[in-house]
DNA sequence: ATTGCTTTGTGATAAATGTCAAATGAATTC
DNA sequence: GAATTCATTTGACATTTATCACAAAGCAAT
């Protein structure tokens, strides 16, 4: 549930896409701001749907997402974000039904973004297109990393090396959930944890 | 081993970058050229090799390749690409070194671009710039689509959608190259092949 | 044709993981 | 606190796949 939406005041939105966006001209972010709104919301809230064309892509100020594909009974989850990261789906940014859906794992504050109008200021705004090209990329290698992972690490390793970089998402996600992105059963997960 | 490495004549490199990118403004394409150059070489040489850093993306025109990441012993491959593809790695591109080696399946003969010099435009050429993101994006797409089949699909299924898909890969790459690819050994495809 | 070399196929295991079922634990509601 | 629900763990078993060993087939060079 969609908690409250509004217009931040200017200079607060101004101050946190600032230091988020250190590189981006002064014009440029005058421009960016314009398509930008203050988004808060409860867990469960999908912010994007599998299926589904959306407009936006998200800043989380506060709490975090997953992003999973829904497989018959069970979801498989793709990836978790949290606070500080900027999130969407690749599909929806290129105007496609998104292959994702994106849900809060717990009550969030988030800054959605249009992508439309924020595509067209790539048309002329050199500074934004490079911005948006840094979080493709970004992306692109984390894929690449998360492939990787997939077909060369056992289960034991890709569960070894998540508990070893990101220790905090096991406070947020559940176990069951964990083991789909890993790319096992939750049953498999529970053994390899009990080791 | 690199056969021949030469300037185009002019007018024949501008004809097949026009209809490559045939949305790059003319002078747009006038600037870009000048970063691209005409290669001849033999099966097994490698354009980018695992851990080094390179300065060039390609375009196939003739002939194909497989990226890999070498694993002990065997090799894994990653992707597969053929005529009139455009290929490199993310990495690469980042300016960091490649995660993945990317050798020729066969004699080939392609179009290189030096990644630098072409960033360069990228800062002020609004085409360039769109020009980079669409291949970018196009490959992270494809990265998509190949996590869910390795997360979802069981082998056989992504076995049969490569064969359904592009039956053309079994005349060109070796059931080991194609095995890895698919994330099993040879001695499985093998056997999912005999059905 | 013969010799090597590489690729592919087959058989017999062993290891990893999935599936199903049930038990435990933890959190929530009445 | 008892009852309900949901998440996690554990056990027994089935399935898939890797591994190792070797045989067969294809190909190139002599």
């Amino acid at each position: 549930m969609i908690l409250a939406e509004k217009r931040m005041s200017k200079s607060e939105l101004q101050k946190i896409l600032k230091s988020f966006f250190p590189n981006l001209e002064e014009e440029s972010l005058d421009a960016f701001m314009k398509y930008a709104s203050y988004l808060k919301s409860t867990k469960g809230t999908k912010l994007i749907s599998e299926g589904k064309r959306h407009r936006y892509f998200y800043l989380i100020l506060k709490g975090g997402v997953k992003s999973y594909y829904s497989k018959k009974s069970r979801d498989v989850c793709t990836w978790f974000a949290f606070k500080n990261e900027v999130i969407g789906t690749i599909t929806t940014y290129e105007g496609l039904p998104s292959k994702e859906t994106i849900e809060l794992l717990e009550d969030s504050e988030l800054i959605k973004f249009n992508i439309e109008k924020i595509k067209e200021l790539t048309l002329t705004d050199l500074s934004i297109s490079q911005l948006m090209n840094g979080i493709i990329i970004e992306h692109t290698l984390y894929l690449e990393e998360r492939l990787y992972q997939l077909q060369f690490m056992t289960s034991k390793n890709r569960y070894k090396v998540l508990y070893e970089l990101t220790p905090e998402i096991f406070q947020e996600v559940s176990l069951t959930d964990i083991a789909s992105y890993l790319g096992v059963t939750r049953e498999t997960l529970s053994r390899i944890r009990s080791k």
